[in-house]
RNA sequence: GGUCGCGUAGCUCAGCGGUAGAGCACUCGCUUCACACGCGAGUGGUCGCUGGUUCGAUCCCAGCCGCGACCA
């Protein structure tokens, strides 16, 4: 044993333990045993350890440090993805702050080399703070999405669909970011509800009156838009405008003709009916005006700023002019025309981009798209068949939901870092797909039947395009590794719940298509962290928990405990401060049990000794209890309840070893015999060991810490397995049971009859019956404050009695008896027996639920009448002797 | 509007057909030779509401009220 300091300092030791793990090459697969793998869900290059990464990636290390003590051979795969959008950003951002030269002066070439020597000096730091966490990730196989292997496997499915007519390339309406000038992807945008204003536009008809009316009102929350109207389209119900189908109007502004159309498209019941169509700026008018064969009239440059055209026929005045400038301009316009009918407020809808905040324009624009229908359907069934399952279940629900009604998946990005699309042009534009340019060329070539000049795509990918391979990319896909053979399947992918469309559906997907096979057995989406009262943490709140800070003031440990204690399945979790601080608690707990310990000489024996062999009840009752914890800890990690598993743990180690078993064992080493002292040193220390090893895969570095001064020999927690968790006693644990049942309730009574907790007692055992735990005699005296126990026939006077397990027992207090407190408690407890008695035989004079109730819980029933009917007799007894006083 | 989830002790949450639980907070007591980041003893709940199924409902079903998320 190893002298241990007076408290666990984890500032400096939680580091190096980690290093010396990580020096032992304990994080990478090892052994023979059967292949364990999770892939890490990549964090961005940019990012930093948020409390969302701090609970998923503790419970992915939970999970591998559990497997890799029950001997699996582990893998868990790091890396990073390049967040094509976020990076790009951040980097413009620097060389902005640096007065450089905007990225469009520098050209693509040196911008790309430019975000190469940020990542090489400030990309990762996440991993220093994973390392802080105890993540046993395998850093030795780091992977990076824009790596070459990882590029060259991108290339590899993209040029596969495209071969097989899974991606094409189509002019179609997508959602533009105005800000990073770039299509991004329906998943990458937020709908959120604002405070806006519906106008009401009179058009007027342009062949005069048709039945009296002479204009047509429509509705919009986009006024900007009507200078792009193709059509004005009404329900083919709605009698207001049976008669105007097929008329024109006349373009306010524009001075255009419109037809008005007949289309299901309009709900006849909101605003007026009737609705602009504005093809080239709207999801819902795209497809009317596909529909009606409507020309869809650009209105935008790629900053969203208004465009006049010879096409769009919009006015001169509106050129270069800002929407939502333009917006001012057109209702100005509009009324100076003496065409407004009027304006309300009225919430809306209005589509943000998750990364730059500003409005979603929908432009028309030729785009890259992914079939994804047809790659859902092997995805779908894959769940359905069960060979990929989600834990909690219900999240397949989600995904089934998503997966049914997917949509084309827009790949394509108008920006410089990333993949760049693997497609070369002619001169004549023709495509020509490959896996690089010489091979582009030697296509062009055969097409042209001669050399001609080819100029690559311009886009790049989708940052989740290159994510969908991360499970068989890393593992060296498309080459044919021993990793992947060995580890492909991997086993659990964590993730939280907004990602399972963006990423894991993608990788099912992706999946199923190149590997015929699910990337993983089992998905675990876990919980969102939130704050103490249970508020989603934000910026704007300034609720925001940094993990680290907690690290700092607690260690990674109680973070660590912390969060998996709370990590339930179907809820959310508050994380708050206070609790983090308990857990510190409980590491402390932990430690000085351990010392205490070392002042009696109680290591962790080198080699474990068998409980069979144990003489001392007490001692055959921890492994019993120990043996079932450990059990316990194991079926709650196989079925993902980390919430169980931590809290199984927490019990056995604090509420029963040290509160019970370690009390209990004072008695031997202060008088036990030589044999019996040896036994217990044995049993306690083989106990600890059975708590370090269990508590390993929670807190990584207080337990090995402990772990390396307690064995005997000093071998390392690092050398131990999982715990056999095979023997019980149920002898030895019911005469425990009894013993700490009775202490408990002497120690009750002492304390309601206000004896002071200093003064020893003499106990009697009244009547003729004896307790069944004699071998407890000296625990109860240190314990209960006992100073003999004497058999007796009768209570001697002026005596508190109680009634354990079915046996009286009295306790003369002398002169300091309460005797108004001694009868209150008693009224108390019979109070309890009464209404226990009641309910009981209430149930058992029900004639069905005699008849219709299973016998086992009839006879409970009946035992239980028993049990509290002589329990009731024995406090009714001492409360009359003490009447009779 | 559709889908999913949640309302259990002051707070944060387990439990989910047969004796209501944990941690924290609170109250009282304690320099008991590992630990006051502790020890001991307590207080606290018509398990959102209303019906139904059942011998029996916090748990299953239906409706309602309140809260949240996702998708339209």
């Amino acid at each position: 044993m190893r002298d241990l300091p007076k408290s666990f300092d984890h500032e400096t030791r939680e580091p190096e333990l980690y290093r010396e793990q990580e020096e032992a090459g304990l994080f990478k697969p090892s052994g023979e045993g059967e292949p364990y793998a999770i892939v890490i869900p990549p964090p961005n290059v940019t990012g930093s350890l948020h409390v969302g990464h701090a609970l998923n990636n503790t419970l992915q290390d939970i999970l591998c440090r559990y497997r890799r003590r029950q001997g699996r051979r582990v893998l868990w795969q790091f890396g990073t993805d390049h967040a094509g959008i976020a990076t790009q950003m951040v980097v413009e951002r620097q060389m902005a702050e640096r007065q450089e030269p905007h990225r469009r002066d520098i050209g693509r070439e040196a911008f790309v080399e430019k975000v190469w020597q940020w990542r090489e000096q400030s990309g990762g730091q996440i991993k220093d703070q994973l390392k802080r966490l105890g993540a046993s990730l395998d850093w030795s196989r780091e992977r990076f999405t824009m790596d070459e292997g990882l590029s060259e496997a991108v290339r590899r499915v993209f040029v596969d669909l495209y071969r097989e007519d899974l991606i094409y390339r189509d002019k179609r309406l997508v959602n533009w970011d105005p800000k990073f000038q770039t299509a991004i992807s329906d998943l990458e945008v937020e709908n959120s509800e604002v405070q806006g204003k519906m106008w009401h536009f009179a058009y007027p008809l342009a062949d005069g009156e048709v039945d009296g009316i002479k204009e047509i009102v429509i509705a919009t929350t986009r006024p900007e838009t009507m200078l792009g109207d193709g059509a004005v389209a009404v329900h083919p119900d709605d009698e207001r405008y049976k008669n105007l189908i097929g008329k024109m109007v006349r373009l306010p502004i524009v001075d255009r003709l419109i037809p008005i159309i007949a289309d299901e498209y309009p709900d006849p019941e909101l605003g007026t009916g009737a609705v602009k169509i504005t093809g080239a700026h709207d999801f819902n008018d795209f497809e009317v005006a596909k529909r009606h064969d409507i020309p869809l009239l650009m209105l935008m440059d790629e900053e969203a700023n208004m465009i006049a055209t010879e096409e769009n026929g919009v006015p001169q005045r509106f050129d270069g002019v800002d929407r939502f400038e333009a917006r001012k301009m057109v209702v100005a316009e509009i009324e100076e025309l003496g065409l407004s009918r009027g304006v309300e407020d009225k919430l809306i809808m209005q589509p943000f981009g998750d990364r730059s905040g500003v409005v979603i324009e929908p432009m028309l624009t030729d785009q890259w798209w992914v079939d994804a229908k047809t790659l859902a359907g092997p995805a779908i069934e894959a769940v359905r068949s069960g060979q990929t399952k989600f834990v909690p279940q219900n999240w397949s629900k989600t995904y089934y939901n998503w997966m049914e009604n997917i949509e084309p998946w827009c790949i394509s990005r108008q920006l410089w870092w990333g993949h760049r699309v693997p497609v070369w042009y002619g001169p004549d534009g023709h495509a020509f797909c490959a896996m690089n340019e010489a091979e582009a060329h030697r296509d062009a070539t055969e097409h042209y039947e001669e050399a001609v000049d080819l100029t690559q795509d311009t886009d790049v990918l989708d940052t989740w395009f290159s994510s969908a391979l991360w499970p068989f990319s890393t593992l060296g896909w498309p080459e044919d590794t021993e990793e992947l053979k060995a580890f492909y399947p991997t086993s659990v992918l964590s993730t939280a719940f907004d990602i399972i469309f963006f990423w894991v559906a993608r990788m099912m997907m992706m999946a199923m298509h190149f590997r015929k096979e699910v990337p993983f057995e089992t998905v675990y989406i876990h919980a969102l962290v939130r704050d103490e009262h249970g508020q989603k943490m934000s910026k704007s709140k300034g609720n925001v928990v940094d993990p680290l800070a907690y690290i700092d003031e607690f260690g990674a440990d109680p973070l660590r405990f912390t969060l998996a204690s709370q990590a339930t399945q179907g809820r959310d979790l508050s994380l708050s401060k206070q609790r983090v601080e308990g857990y510190r608690n409980f590491r402390t707990k932990l430690w000085n049990a351990a010392r205490f310990m070392q002042m009696k000489s109680a290591p962790i024996p080198a080699e474990a000794p068998n409980p069979e062999e144990f003489k001392l009840p007490l001692n055959r009752w921890i492994a019993s209890e120990g043996a079932k914890m450990t059990a316990e800890i194991a079926r709650a990690l196989d079925a993902f309840r980390f919430d169980e598993a931590a809290a199984a743990a927490y019990q056995f180690a604090w509420g029963t070893f040290c509160d019970w078993y370690l009390e209990l064992a004072k008695p031997i080493f202060d008088d036990g015999d030589e044999a019996a002292q040896a036994e217990t040193r044995a049993a306690m220390g083989m106990t600890l060991g059975t708590i370090l090893l269990t508590l390993e895969p929670f807190m990584p570095f207080v337990t090995r810490e402990l772990y390396a001064a307690m064995k005997e020999g000093g071998m390392g927690l690092d050398a131990a397995s999982w715990p056999e968790a095979a023997f019980t006693d149920e002898k030895a644990s019911k005469e425990m049971a009894s013993a700490i049942a009775l202490i408990s309730d002497i120690r009750s009574a002492r304390s309601e009859v206000n004896v002071p907790p200093s003064a020893k007692l003499d106990l009697y055992a009244i009547g003729a019956g004896a307790p069944d735990f004699a071998s407890q005699e000296a625990a109860i005296k240190r314990l209960a404050r006992i100073e003999t126990i004497t058999a007796a026939a009768e209570p001697p006077k002026g005596a508190v009695q109680i009634v354990s397990g079915g046996m009286t027992y009295a306790l003369p207090v002398a002169d300091v008896i309460d005797l108004k407190a001694e009868i209150a408690r008693l009224d108390k407890e019979i109070g309890a027996a009464q209404g226990q008695l009641k309910k009981a035989e209430g149930k058992l004079g029900n004639e069905r639920f005699i008849s219709k109730a299973p016998p086992e819980v009839v006879a409970e029933e009946r035992a239980r009448v028993e049990k509290f009917g002589a329990e009731l007799a024995q406090l009714t007894e001492a409360k009359k002797r003490l009447e009779s006083l």
